[in-house]
DNA sequence: CGAAGTGTTGATGATATTCAAGTAATGTGG
DNA sequence: CCACATTACTTGAATATCATCAACACTTCG
């Protein structure tokens, strides 16, 4: 359990922050309010369907966003990274939370409570400008995804993905996915992905080094991902 | 061609519309800024991937937003009825069109200006306050569209289609989707939806009249929908 | 009336899921 | 730190689901 200085939060690395925008005053307040504690890999964030009451902000590590499917299966819908916020759509339009959030890797986590971030919301502008343009961002991916899911083949959609993780990654990070997850992610099953795996290597697209993959020809998954046959 | 009075839009036999919070001096600049024309059946009101200068609201019809997939098919995304606003998301985030939207009937819908829209977010904290949440909102929808694609059988996802068309219309209103569309809206093929359709109509739970598809067991496609096998 | 668009059905094959039976890696308590 | 349990990964075979191709009927509309 640790808890980081407001400032930690505006000046990371070069990293944009969301809250950057915020005055000393509110940059203040949001340190008496906050609350952030380590998170184990596995361990639940916030559950669907549960009354929401605070927002998240990821501070290190990595939290994938779930929902289940009509049949019990989990269907990644993103994963969010350092510096991004998660649970904060349900906040605003004051709902249940539509999703999961579930920490994939031991990671810092930020609780905001719902009250606070809604004031910020109000008395703030810029923040509030910056959140609505991040749910139009999040909508278009989301947009997209649908598509590609509707009429990509799961051999284009794991390539995307294996390139995407790959993207979301800075320098020396990791993230090893189980294979149900990635799964999970293309909305498939565990077995289909991973012989599609199994067929990356053979081509030597990619190289798994104990159960982690590492994109090689990231050209060549290219090309998988945008073959439609 | 015809232009409506702002008070139109505001008081439409007792139908919720985004516009009833705007106050008579913004009332008024809308009617000069705005033009309402009829598009016709199959007319396209805007295309994806050309800047956005504007958005539309729809007065009367129905309007398939639509997205291409990496294969060249069409996915509908959502259909918008009177009521909607319909690419104003684009404006927002001052990208251009993220998808196509194209009138299915002939349809009365709005043109808005990206300025004036942008203005009255800026000016008008309760209008943007409903924007946001009706952009939270579609988000739920659309996430809740990406696990049905994912993990329903085309089956179910028929079924849903035909329940959610039946909820878009109140009393007598009417919709025909094309075979076709109603495949793009699920995510499939003109092919299997009609043979999926065929088979409800002989299992008794819609009726086909010329082409139009009338529910008529709503329980029986309710537990078709609900079904993962 | 003819042409274009829409709807329909059958045959066939590709793609992906399911079930089953393991092996490999990781974590835990003694 | 080892033994054992648990979790993750892998592969094969059988099957289900869905897309594609092809041919044709029906509607609508200029």
């Amino acid at each position: 359990m640790k808890h980081l200085l407001p400032n930690d939060l505006v000046s990371k690395k070069g990293r944009y922050t969301i809250f950057s925008c915020l005055s000393s005053e509110e940059l203040e307040e949001l340190e008496l309010v906050q609350t952030t504690q380590v998170y184990k890999k596995g361990q639940p964030v916030f559950q669907e369907n549960t009354q929401s009451a605070a927002l998240f902000y990821v501070n290190q590590g990595f939290v994938k966003v779930t929902k289940l499917g009509s049949n019990g299966k989990e269907q990644i819908l993103r994963i969010a990274k350092t510096d991004d916020l998660v649970g904060y759509r349900s906040v605003i339009s004051g709902s249940r939370y539509k999703s999961s959030a579930i920490a994939i890797e031991d990671s810092v986590i930020t609780l905001i409570p719902k009250a606070f971030f809604l004031k910020l919301l109000q008395n703030n502008p810029v923040f509030y400008s910056k959140v609505t343009i991040m749910l139009c961002e999040t909508l278009d991916r989301t947009e997209t995804k649908i598509t590609d899911i509707a009429y990509k083949p799961v051999r284009g959609r794991i390539a995307e993905a294996l390139l995407l993780l790959n993207d979301l990654l800075d320098e020396k990070e990791h993230i090893t996915l189980t294979r149900e997850d990635l799964a999970g992610l293309v909305g498939t099953v565990k077995e289909t992905a991973i012989r599609i795996i199994s067929e990356f290597k053979h081509d030597k697209l990619i190289e798994i080094h104990k159960r982690s993959i590492k994109v090689v020809n990231e050209k060549g998954l290219e090309k998988v991902s945008s073959l439609y046959n």
